[in-house]
DNA sequence: TCTTATGCATAAGAAAATTATGTATATTTA
DNA sequence: TAAATATACATAATTTTCTTATGCATAAGA
């Protein structure tokens, strides 16, 4: 079970998605989420995950519900209008990458 | 021509999938490469790739050949052998990044 | 002659991670 | 029942890897 590397920058893009699908979810919650879509090759640590949490409310993408559940706290993010142009946004960034990684990937080019 | 993300950490893999490819090539042709390839859409700055380039050569994943060509200085990279080992070992990474996101992205998980 | 292209380089700063802690409760296991 | 693991948040220090700005120098084109 080799862990996959994250390219920096991709995490918000993941968030966005993620709460797209979910409707809401909570940290915790996105990390064992990511775990489980990525059959545990991709684990998104706490010291990166909190952060850009806090920076995407911050940026009026997200908003929070606190909960208490079984006595224990939970942070409920879930997206904004704006959060919801800024995922499409972002993934739209995200296929660019791809895409043009394959073209370098790909040696396509090189039969020319 | 809108300027597409290049993701962090990505840039190594990138040079050495070129170098892999090209043989051996000089920094400012790979900036033009990667444009020719990406149809404009990715640039690689200077400040970015000359780092990159001397930082691969100090692991010793590349060795330098200066050449002098029209009264101007080109620093030709090459792959040693070690690079090329690294060079498909970070292609994998890549494509496990690839992959994984496209598990995140692609909402097929959703169905279940 | 001025701008653009070619070709290298580095420094300052920003962004976004990793790693290491810290706090607290709940559950499972030895 | 004690210890370990899971759940749930958070932040600080450090590292990595960029962007932006600047610098030097030669060649070619407008």
């Amino acid at each position: 079970m080799a862990n996959s590397k994250l390219y920096k920058g991709s995490l918000n893009t993941i968030i966005l998605k993620l709460l797209d699908e979910g409707g809401r979810m909570y940290g915790y919650e996105i990390t064992q989420k990511v775990k489980e879509i990525t059959k545990g090759e991709l684990k998104i640590t706490e010291g990166a995950l909190y952060p850009a949490l806090h920076k995407l409310e911050a940026e009026g993408l997200l908003v929070v519900e606190v909960a208490k559940v079984d006595n224990r706290l939970r942070k409920y993010y879930k997206l904004t209008e704006q959060g919801v142009k800024e995922k499409t946004n972002r993934l739209v960034e995200l296929e660019d990458f791809i895409r043009n990684m394959e073209q370098l990937v790909n040696p396509k080019w090189s039969i020319n």
